[in-house]
DNA sequence: GTTGAAACAGAGACAGA
DNA sequence: TCTGTCTCTGTTTCAAC
C-alpha cells in the first residue's frame, strides 16, 4: 500500500519530534485526530515506523572521540564472519556498520570516551576476530549532521 | 552535575525506546515514577536528551541507495567553506556529515531512491560547490547496525 | 521524595458518509 | 471502507505536603 499525503506528512513531523500529539499531527495534516491516530498506528504496524528514540548528546555522557573506521577481511575464512558481524552488533560503541563496495570491506562508525577507549577497542577488535587483514581509522574532527532521518518527497 | 546511576540506566532505556511510561521507567531503575519524571524532566533541559524522533525504515518509503561519500575541498578557498556546510546541512538526502582527518576532507552519508537519483545529487553537489576537487563514493551493499544511541556505561 | 488532583493523550466502540 | 465523535482508561503534569 503506497503511502498517502498524509502519511508522509505524519513521518517528516514524526522524524522532527516524536512527542507531536495527535491533536497537532491533526492540525497540521488538516486532518482529525482520530485519522492521525489511526494512520500513525499503522504505520507502526507495517513497521514504516520501527521505533521511536531518545537522542542523547554524546559530549554530555563523556562520548568524545568519534572514528571512522574502514576494515578488510580475508577473504578466505568465509566462517569467521558470521562472529564478526555478531561483535559489531553486539559491540554498544559500533553505532553503525555498513558492508560496501571499494576500499574497505566493512566501514563502521565508532564512538569512544577517549583516543585510548577507542585504541582499546581496536584491539579488542583485532584479538576476537582473526580475520581481520587490516584497517584504517579517520578521526571525526568536527560532527556536521547526524540524523537517521529519511527524506521523504 | 555528573549523572546519576539513575539517569543512566533511564539513557539506556529511552534510547531503546522513548514511549516507554514513567511507570515502566520507575519500576526498571527501582525509583518512582515522580523521580523518574525530574531526573527525564532535568535531561531534557539539560539537552543530555535532545529530542525524541521516530526512527523509519528507508525501503518503506522508497530510499533504496545508501552511499558513503568522501569529499575533497579546496584548501585555498576558504570563503567557499560556509555555503558548502549549509548545503550538507540543508540537503534532506544527506543523513550524515563529518569533517575528518585521512584521505577525504569530508565524509557524508547519503540516502537516495535510486542510483540515478544519487548521481543527481553529486552533480548538484558539484554543481554548487566549485571547491569540491574530487569526490569518491563506495556503495553501501548492507546495513548491519544503524543507530545513534550512545553507550553509557 | 511522595501523594493527590486536574489536565491530557491514546485506544476503542460506534454511527454516518 | 474511511471518517469523525464520543467515552473510557491510563498517563503526565503540577502543586502541596
Amino acid at each position: 500500500m503506497p503511502l498517502t499525503k498524509m502519511d508522509r506528512e505524519i513521518l517528516k513531523l514524526m522524524q522532527q519530534d516524536a512527542t507531536i500529539t495527535l491533536g497537532e499531527l491533526a492540525h497540521r495534516t488538516g486532518q482529525s485526530a482520530s485519522s492521525a491516530q489511526r494512520r500513525l498506528q499503522k504505520l507502526r504496524e507495517d513497521k514504516v515506523i520501527l521505533r521511536d528514540v531518545s537522542v542523547v548528546d554524546p559530549k554530555k555522557v563523556g562520548a568524545n572521540v568519534s572514528m571512522l573506521v574502514e576494515v578488510e577481511l580475508e577473504r578466505d575464512r568465509p566462517e569467521l564472519l558470521p562472529p564478526f558481524m555478531r561483535w559489531l552488533v553486539e559491540t554498544p560503541e559500533v553505532q553503525e556498520a555498513w558492508v560496501t563496495s571499494g576500499r574497505g570491506d566493512y566501514t563502521l562508525v565508532v564512538l569512544a570516551r577517549s583516543v585510548e577507549h577507542f585504541d582499546e577497542l581496536a584491539d579488542r577488535m583485532m584479538e576476537l576476530n582473526p580475520n581481520i587483514r587490516k584497517f584504517t581509522t579517520s578521526v571525526v574532527l568536527k560532527t556536521l549532521k547526524r540524523t537517521l532521518a529519511v527524506h521523504v518527497e
